[in-house]
DNA sequence: GTATTATGTTGCCCTACGCAACAAAAACAA
DNA sequence: TTGTTTTTGTTGCGTAGGGCAACATAATAC
């Protein structure tokens, strides 16, 4: 062999052949069925720019493959042969997981974005990783009873507060959790028999507001989200979601944007996360624990001068945050979740003002801010995304498994 | 036409046909031959995964097109029958373009890497925009007439120490040449009646460094830059450059790291910019101008505490800026260029330790920190690559002008 | 000098998409 | 109601680019 390693091939500079090709087209077309929904074939025509017998073709080896179905148009607009709509499959299923301090959510949703079931497991406070993976495994095990025979299973995704390696789906840390190197997605495939992609909640998040949400439409976005236990953030660039070499990108939260003290819980200091904080505000109001709704409530009626002094602070420590995500990635758009959308709402005059001053003009003229649109399904819709992916990367080599174990 | 535009089709997400397949195989290929400048037949089909008549015919075809030569290897190595050897022409070339505040930088390079010409057209101090195109447009011309009649001319690139709206060339603001709004791609093209590329000078740089430098075979990498005036950034992810929304994105020097009060080139306070200055550097060691080498000279041999404490402290800024840079990306490799790799040489281990202070354990557990490793041929290798990226993308499609004009 | 190995070349095959003609289903105009 | 127009689905055929296999070629190995 003389071949010298070509030094770099860009990534994914892969020659095409006629099967890639076939793929290629299987996925964008079912990509854009799932994102949208329902879709037209006539406009999968002309968003894909193929002819009308290549998209007759593609769609009837989707619709046998059992991920669309076709359907004929209830109410016709317009002259001319009405088009058959083309749905994504409910009998396609993807369970979500998300473990937090005093919880494990797990849910199953649909190819076509519906949510079929959701259970929240209560547990003690600060399970294992170990505790999680049993109340998943057991919830899931309980869902795939209800599903229907024929109904089959893409996977399970799981959103951790905290940074994993999306290689091999394990934690590599999660502070309030207090889990450090847990292999969650083995523990939880070996549990369940099912394919199981980890990722990070607020990159599970961002992508979720990105399909589906606030972000839907762009493609370059930057996304902030407060949780109960700190900032986490995503980006999606050129279309695609920031990863990073290891899966670890989109630490937006842990970002050095001043001299502050307090430090976050990751330990570093000055940080997006350390300054904007979700428990000094229910501290400030007394409470212990509230839900985002609550706490905006608050937040609206609140009349001390105190705490709104203590707001404004937070609202321009974001908008320092932000000023610099403009100028790093010249977004299109912010999209905010969790209590930031409060932060939004209370003072989104002194938000804008805090990104005009420390942002360049050229990067934050164009740039819209909007709250997340997703609301409490965010991570539910948005991890059963991951296991999806794979679907929609190459429809016709990817093989489900059913929802009911063959006796 | 009842096609109700479907809201979100995934960037780049057209379909597939058999012409685009043609296009895509002659691209990487084109782009393998430029990276690598030379590269065996052999290796082609092995990196690219295409069949070796399939390689045989695309590689004929650009031979035809005159984007590549074909010659055999003149010291075969290992068993089998020698591959032929394919390179990049040196027939094609691109000139570069580099507006400074005393002079204007012209090269023509070559597709195949090499630079012919160079020139640096010294000028008033602050030119205007129109200053530097004529300087530039005649410089152009005068390497026209020295290039071989049967040579091509892929176009123009210009490297602007400033903000660029790259979908129409304009310079949005370029500080220290105190440009605003300067339509200089459209003038430089009108002068040359050649087709004018515009972008950022640390851009260029990310993008020239990532190619042919430090970051050849990274996918993720995280590149800063200090010039003359200020510090410019890039990043390249996921193989692809960061560009945002009207290519404004990668401004890494204007972020807020600290509570600093001196401003930037651009207003900003608290920046990288603002407090990795080397102009302070400069005026500590009474010199009023100097090359990097210079002044690197001059950091290495400095003896005086003072003098040491100020270098320290801007290694320190610079670490709080790359550990950022570190969460932000999770990048496999830093490319610092500029002044900035004098400070990385003073104190390497220093500088790593402030990153690893100020970076999550995970993502800067791997990351590398390197200089650039193109110096002074940084930006005119870097510009030529924009009108040459037009070759790599559809190298059947672009048609090149002749480098005399006919008579 | 022969065997082995790897590569270039040639002719044929295969198939996914484009195209054109026709059929079908809506709105529109009388 | 009826014919026309418009748009879309369907069908059969053509086309071209990549895969493949057989053969030729040029190096090393023994």
């Amino acid at each position: 062999m003389n071949k010298p390693i070509t030094p770099l091939q860009r990534n994914g500079a892969r020659g095409s052949n006629r099967d890639l090709v076939r793929q290629h087209n299987l996925s964008v077309l079912l990509q854009m069925i799932h994102l949208n929904g329902t879709v037209s074939r006539s406009s999968l025509t002309s968003a894909t720019g193929l002819n009308r017998s290549t998209i007759s073709d593609l769609v009837s080896e989707l619709e046998q493959l059992g991920f669309v179905t076709e359907t004929e148009t209830e109410s016709p607009s317009g002259v001319g042969r009405p088009s058959l709509m083309v749905s994504a499959s409910s009998k396609v299923v993807a369970f979500s997981v998300h473990p937090e301090v005093d919880a494990t959510t797990v849910g199953a949703v649909t190819l076509s974005g519906k949510v079929l079931f959701s259970e929240r497991v209560l547990m003690a406070k600060h399970p294992t990783a170990s505790d999680s993976v049993q109340a998943a495994a057991k919830a899931i095990e309980h869902m795939r009873t209800q599903l229907d025979k024929d109904q089959l299973i893409a996977g399970v995704g799981v959103a951790i507060p905290g940074q994993v390696r999306v290689e091999d789906n394990v934690v590599r840390l999660a502070p309030q959790l207090g889990w450090v190197e847990q292999p969650y997605g083995s523990m939880l495939s070996q549990a369940t028999g099912l394919p199981v992609f980890v990722d990070n909640d607020a990159s599970i998040g961002c992508m979720a507001e990105s399909n589906f949400g606030a972000g839907r439409g762009y493609s370059e976005m930057v996304f902030l989200f407060a949780g109960s236990g700190g900032i986490g953030g995503g980006a999606i660039i050129n279309g695609m979601q920031l990863r990073g070499a290891s899966g670890y990108g989109g630490e937006l939260g842990h970002v050095r944007i001043g001299e502050g003290n307090t430090k976050d819980y990751s330990g570093l200091s000055g940080t997006l996360e350390s300054l904007v904080r979700r428990d000094d505000l229910l501290q400030a109001f007394k409470m212990f624990a509230a839900t985002d709704e609550e706490l905006d409530m608050d937040i609206r009626g609140n009349k001390s001068p105190k705490i709104q002094k203590m707001i404004e602070t937070q609202i321009d420590a974001l908008g320092n945050g932000i000023a610099s995500y403009v100028n790093i990635f010249n977004p299109e758009v912010i999209v905010l979740a969790g209590f930031l959308t409060s932060l939004l709402s209370y003072d989104e005059n002194r938000l804008l003002a805090r990104i005009r001053e420390g942002a360049l003009n050229a990067s934050s003229e164009r740039v819209v801010v909007r709250p997340a649109e997703l609301g409490a399904n965010l991570l539910m819709i948005g991890a059963a995304e991951l296991p999806f992916h794979r679907i929609l990367e190459s429809p016709a080599e990817t093989k489900l498994l059913p929802a009911r174990k063959k006796r």
